[in-house]
RNA sequence: GGUGCUAUCGUCUAGCGGUUAGGACAAAAGAUUCUCAAUCUUUAAACCGGGGUUCGAUUCCCCGUAGCACUACCA
């Protein structure tokens, strides 16, 4: 009885996406296609107060960026869409209809407790629950007429419909990643499964409904909903599903870097880095909070270190493609236990990425950033930035670093770093930059080689020191001491510039 | 408070009864060099505690401890 595999990611547009929730995304989705399986993308707007508006396109472009294909569901135009709507909020004549076949079938009920009343109940009495032992002084149909239950609802009160769990059960839950989780049915409590208020049914109702109906195989979600996991097999039992039922996998969660407790939006803040795929803009609160994407990173790096905060092959390798994780990824080496959330490692995954990408495609990124510091397309040429940025990406982890790196290469200095200044240009400087200018002048073959041939023999003959000159020589051409070997810069800069920079600087450091 | 999950270097982790407990990030030192980086080499760094089981436990079991999650008409 092979059953086809099915997953969704069903994140309730409340907000950006969050990193933890991209990586659930990601370990589904390599879990569908290792398996062949379909990938759907459901939308849980179930809570009609937090939605806010963007975040269903924020969701799909998020997983575009990373490369996280989506099969069926939200998101993408495909015949493959029979069992929508996918968004939970269109779903409510459906849901009407099982949460009347579990009152008809007696295990649901009306409630008609408020809120405050029940805030109220909760206050009074400690440890209050809503189950077994309660539910008979509460208000609701299991105590009230048929009569009186009719009336209030003609007359427009609100009310809930609460699952009716039966006391004192083993419930046995078989998960994935923790093996036989068991849980008795007396610390459940009566969930509430619809609410007339908005019409619509809580996320534990939707859920199974939707994933029974959709067909899914399997369910991997967080940790955070190992506790409710099973009230869902209750559920499923409730509906005579049980043999469909789709297998659990429940993931550790990402932690907070430092301290305790789950990664929270707060956390990038406070800590400066980002805790979303993409940048987003809040346009109830009009707050912006920093993405990876725009801080820039590769989706590639991105995915790489996510698959790798909770799972991990056998080996030692670190660096995995799209591919190899779909081909590697397996639930039964996904770890237990929580992992704290390493910002820096992040940081190394964009630099490998980065070393292994086409010098084209670097120089192709670095453009905006070299067009922000005025500098015109069209001024180096193609191949030039090329080099340049082959030089210097070995040193940065982001291609919007590379400014900082190798700015002297578009820009003169138009100062001179005073640290380096004191270690570097001592009393002869100015005059051995005199004679060296002197001999570049007379100087034809600008090649490293030639240069390097002429100069340092000058050097040894002279006893000057290598040091005391190339530094020197280096502080004119970059302004500090800093910057890669001396030659690759003149090299980029060439014989006009070099003695034009060299000059300057004798004319400003010359007291 | 209750219930559940979890527990190897600071961090992510490998290990699935016998290992000098391995790798990576971060850290430190050295090498290289005209500088700054990068790079390479090296170093330091861990089995939460206590009981069992066993010839032998990091590994299996139990207890404790700690951390985390859940405990809403949120997901």
């Amino acid at each position: 009885m092979e059953r086809k595999v099915r997953v969704r990611f069903a994140p309730s547009p409340t907000g950006a996406l969050h990193i933890g929730g991209v990586r659930t995304a990601l370990y589904n989705y390599l879990f569908a296609r290792q398996h062949g399986g379909d990938m759907l993308l459901r939308i849980e707007d179930t809570d009609s107060t937090r939605f806010v508006p963007g975040a269903e396109e924020y969701i799909i472009e998020a997983l575009q960026w990373l490369g996280i294909g989506i099969d069926e569901g939200i998101g993408v135009d495909t015949p493959l869409n029979t069992r929508g709507p996918y968004r939970q909020s269109e779903r409510r004549e459906i849901y009407h209809r099982y949460v009347r076949q579990l009152l008809d079938a007696g295990k649901a009920y009306i409630a008609f407790d408020t809120p405050e009343e029940l805030e109220q109940k909760r206050k009074q009495t400690p440890n209050f629950q809503y189950d077994a032992s309660t539910r008979n002084q509460m208000r609701n149909s299991l105590v009230m007429s048929k009569e009186e239950v009719e009336q209030y609802i003609q007359e427009g009160k609100q009310y809930v419909v609460r699952f009716k769990v039966e006391p004192d059960e083993d419930v046995h839950v078989h998960d994935l990643i923790r093996g036989e989780v068991v849980i008795n049915s007396n610390i459940l409590d009566d969930k509430v499964l619809y609410k007339s208020a908005d019409d619509l049914p809580t996320y534990h109702l939707a859920n199974i409904v939707d994933d029974h109906l959709m067909e899914i195989s399997h369910v991997i979600r967080g940790e955070e909903w190992l506790p409710s996991a099973p009230l869902h097999v209750l559920l499923y039992r409730a509906f005579g599903w049980e043999d469909s039922m789709p297998q659990f996998a429940h993931l550790p969660l990402l932690l907070k870097p430092d301290g305790n407790g789950k990664l929270s939006k707060r956390d990038g803040d406070r800590l400066g880095f980002p805790v979303f795929p993409l940048e987003f803009h809040d346009q109830k609160t009009g707050s912006v909070s920093s993405g990876y994407r725009e801080s820039g990173y590769y989706p590639e790096a991105v995915i790489n270190f996510l698959a790798l905060l909770g799972w991990h092959a056998t080996g030692d390798q670190e660096i995995y493609s799209m591919e190899q994780l779909i081909s590697d990824f397996s639930l039964d080496r996904v770890s237990k236990s929580g992992a704290k959330f390493d910002y820096e490692k992040g940081k190394w995954f964009n630099h490998q990425y980065l070393q292994l990408r086409d010098n084209k495609l670097v120089a192709e990124e670095f453009m905006p950033v070299l067009e922000a510091h005025g500098i015109a397309r069209d001024i180096y040429p193609q191949a030039t930035i090329e080099h340049i940025v082959g030089l210097m990406k070995e040193r940065v982890n982001f291609v919007s670093e590379l400014w900082e790196q190798c700015d002297f290469f578009f820009v003169a200095p138009t100062g001179y770093d005073e640290k380096s200044l004191k270690k570097r240009w001592k009393e002869d400087s100015p005059r051995h930059m005199q004679e060296l200018l002197a001999m570049l002048e007379a100087q034809d073959d600008w090649s490293a080689e030639a240069l390097d041939n002429l100069v340092m023999p000058w050097i040894a003959s002279k006893e000057y020191g290598v040091g005391l000159v190339m530094n020197a020589f280096r502080i004119c051409l970059v302004g500090a001491a800093r910057g890669p070997h001396i030659w690759e810069i003149t090299g980029v800069l060439g014989k006009e510039e070099t003695l034009r920079r060299v000059r300057t600087a004798l004319q400003r450091l010359s007291i």
